[in-house]
DNA sequence: CTAAAACCTCACGTTACGTGAGGTGCAATA
DNA sequence: TATTGCACCTCACGTAACGTGAGGTTTTAG
């Protein structure tokens, strides 16, 4: 953050060409989403050039239907520049004007229906009242994982490696297992550790991509990995690591 | 409400048919949006082809933009038909198609001065930011109140009458201000009664259009009203009409 | 210099549900 | 018929992204 102070913008003046409230700036930056340059002795807020054009990448991201936390999330990796979330921003709208088209067409053969003598079925109505009432801004979630994944893409060999790092701790998991190691010493919360900021690091830190990841591993990803290093997933195993996971989650 | 028991559909498969949740559809029971058509002994909700037309209407006035409440104020009114509302959606989406493509253009601009040797300017950002942050379903405020002034024009000669009655109204305000009446006198307030349902009348009893009419007339209407008969808004009128007003809400 | 506007932090409230609890009713199957 | 799983009921707390207002300080314009 940075930025010349003297061309530098207080916070209502950046609301006010932005059309965004202060309120809104105030919020974004108590989530840590936009923080401002600098603050004037008294405290006061001021936005440079670099704040601005953080901003637009959060436009662009809120207008694909990410909620702030997802956006921040984003932020934090390299592939969403500028420029990468304009050229989003202006797919997602080429996608929208043609769902738009298909609803109005729905719409006008509503209409013609509700005009003939037929009249409208309940099953035309359900159907029009899904389209209309889902007309969201909002990406389906298979195109959001395709949203991720396509993050994801690009640190081809650092997934390698974490892949790689993802197969000795399930061996030392299991190590600890065998031994009879409690999930809560120290030893397996170390572990534990580890694999945290594994996936801390694969998923900028997003919850909801975490579990969702937990979830991968646990019933396809995972077993592939241990089956690529011919290991069988040992009864019990995920349990153990849930465990050691929960204790150390009860440390902070 | 009514319609063929045997051919209703419960809560479930209903949201399931529009894509909508089960508790989607108890909130709108509960605020009165869209009440089932019956309900079976056990209490399970039953919805019809009449309840199925009325949640199309309310999807088709949700993607205008409307809130809950007022979705369930214009549905009060007859000229909110099903055949119109999808009419007032079509418009809305052929808006909305013309201003993406707009927005599109626009940030093809902004990609193209990226990749130019000058770069972007914080104008440029914030221009873009400001279409894009703001690049709602919703009607602007004026586009509001035409979307109010069209379900009004309707009833024309009703409106004519209206202001007959207002006039009326606002010379009895006079005569009981000039003959020393208090405003929180029985007198008085069947005056302000009178003005409450010809307001609610109006205003399909939504408080945000009749606390604007209030303002309207106060400013603008009312005294056109007062001036089409010749009367002169005497000082202190309109506080006197408040005092009434108040006066009757402090009684319910 | 003065008054109004802009700014600060704090904190309660809003809208439209999401989520879960605890219990009853319904439908399919053995 | 009995059982079980699924659908439904009401109740109620919680959420995301701010809106709104309070009380106080700083900045700006006349």
């Amino acid at each position: 953050m940075g930025g010349s102070v003297d061309t530098a913008m207080k916070v209502g003046a950046l609301a006010k060409r932005t059309g965004l409230t202060v309120r809104t700036l105030h919020h974004y930056d108590e989530i840590g989403l936009l923080t401002p340059g600098h603050r004037t002795t008294a405290g006061h807020r001021l936005y440079g050039e670099p704040e601005v054009r953080r901003l637009q990448q959060i436009a662009s991201l809120r207008s694909l239907g990410l909620s702030l936390e997802e956006v921040r999330d984003c932020l934090r990796r390299p592939m969403y520049s500028l420029d990468r979330v304009l050229e989003l921003q202006i797919e997602r709208i080429q996608e929208q004007i043609d769902r738009q088209e298909q609803l109005r067409d729905l719409i006008h053969r509503l209409r013609d229906r509700l005009h003939s003598a037929e009249g409208v079925s309940v099953d035309d109505l359900t159907r029009t009242i899904e389209v209309t009432m889902n007309f969201e801004k909002y990406y389906s979630p298979e195109q959001m994982d395709q949203l991720r994944q396509r993050g994801e893409t690009v640190g081809e060999e650092r997934i390698q490696k974490v892949q790689e790092e993802w197969s000795e701790l399930f061996a030392a998991y299991g190590k600890a297992m065998d031994d009879g190691l409690d999930p809560t010493s120290d030893t397996v919360k170390a572990l534990a550790r580890k694999s945290a900021a594994l996936i801390t690091e694969f998923t900028g830190g997003d919850p909801g991509i975490a579990s969702s990841l937990g979830n991968m591993y646990r019933s396809e990803g995972g077993a592939n990995v241990m089956a690529n290093h011919g290991l069988q997933s040992p009864p019990g195993l995920w349990e153990y690591m849930g465990k050691a996971s929960a204790a150390l989650r009860s440390d902070s």
